[in-house]
DNA sequence: CGGCTTATTGACATACGTCAACTATTGTGG
DNA sequence: CCACAATAGTTGACGTATGTCAATAAGCCG
């Protein structure tokens, strides 16, 4: 069930770092490890929770969508990350769906046992405490980003967010299909391609996944970058 | 310093009921309550936190600026709700600038308190994760907002949200300026009139803060509104 | 009752979405 | 390993929602 890469990702994870060893044996004791294709769905919104998910290989996307078809992508979620916390925490239904972006590997933890474990062990309290302040900036984050700036702005922010520094420049391998990235970003693929055009003037260059930020400084600017973390 | 009303108040906040009055106890030792009037600004972007806010009377915006001048508000906190606890957990600088709307009387706990007691007290930690999971979903909610709906669309929904239903229609009263819930809606004010043109035409009536919503079911299926809370 | 702020309306600009055609990339089976 | 289909991304033409700027009207307060 639990494989002995699993046991590695699971402990280098930032919830068994925080809560340690006896109360995560609590969480484990019922769970099990499921490896999900590209595509698969873990939950829909409006579900009733019935796992805590924690994404421990791939990646996985949380959509929203509204009652005309086209999903949106809120967040995506990689390796160490556990899945929606909100909806287990106050026994409400799920606000959004979850979709395999990557192939992964998730641990299911039932939510009752994740729920009187959370009434017990106070580090776990004060783990989801912080796991969701942290998470509330990211949000916060990405409201200001689709309140106060062009597609264009958000995709320089976006890239800067994942860039690997280096010198004045630096690289960038895309974790996502374009069409994922846009959705998080709050366009259509079209527009996507725009923005990266535009970018071009400003020195973002490569194509595929792989691509070259030659001045991190102009587009920090051009991006009304803030680098509060 | 803590008069009486803003001891009933404070009793009544969702805070209170949740960690009782030991702990209560322990937060307000060195806390004190400041009266403050419109326009007043309780903390900025960027800065360091000092004190936790908890509101016991009147209004507060959460506002974000870019580089150019324009503020955007992610959302007012009405009486009983803490302010941005993320930055205070986390000890990390402020994401957001908080500014009193309309005259408000508030609580001031000094940072270090808050934090020592969600040290030692389970009850604090718990209420916090509550408190933040619940918070994430209007998060989450105004980022579906954003990239699902036009602005008309989020305008009923808001109305909706605030309406007080009777029969198959409501009344609502605008809690803020309409400049204020142009903002907190994502688009100008000049949009946000055209959006109340707009809605004239499914029933939203009444002039100044006093509207009438003539059909909840015609404003629902327009807004694409789910009543999930 | 002015005078100041706040909201509305109109004319216009623009960013972004939509639709469609085209191109590139990826995967698959012969 | 190539050929081809299927999928993903790009580009262009065009429409529309929303922003901008300016003028007017409506509320609000001393």
């Amino acid at each position: 069930m639990l494989r002995l890469a699993d046991e590695e990702r699971l402990k280098r994870s930032p919830l068994h770092r925080a809560i340690g060893e006896p109360a995560m044996a609590l969480l484990l004791a019922n769970a099990s490890v499921q490896a999900l294709p590209a595509g698969a769905r873990l939950f829909e919104q409006g579900e009733e929770v019935r796992f805590l998910h924690l994404v421990l290989s791939g990646r996985v996307s949380l959509l929203a969508k509204a009652l005309g078809e086209p999903d949106t992508v809120i967040e995506v979620f990689a390796e160490g990350e556990l899945l929606v916390a909100p909806a287990a925490i106050l026994s409400l239904p799920y606000l959004v769906s979850a979709e395999v972006t990557t192939a992964a590997r998730v641990l299911f933890i039932p939510v009752e046992d994740f729920r009187s474990t959370l009434e017990r062990d106070p580090a776990l309290a004060r783990a989801m405490a912080e796991l969701l302040a942290r998470h509330w900036r990211v949000l916060v984050r990405q409201i200001k980003d689709l309140k106060l700036r062009s597609s264009a702005q958000r995709l320089a922010a976006y890239l800067l967010a994942i860039a690997e520094l280096r010198g004045g420049g630096a690289s960038v391998s895309l974790p996502e299909p374009r069409r994922v990235i846009a959705a998080r970003l709050g366009m259509t693929p079209e527009s996507l391609s725009r923005a990266f055009a535009r970018l071009k003037r400003l020195g973002v260059s490569g194509k595929g996944r792989r691509l070259q930020l030659e001045s991190v400084e102009q587009l920090r600017s051009f991006s009304a970058y803030d680098d509060q973390r």
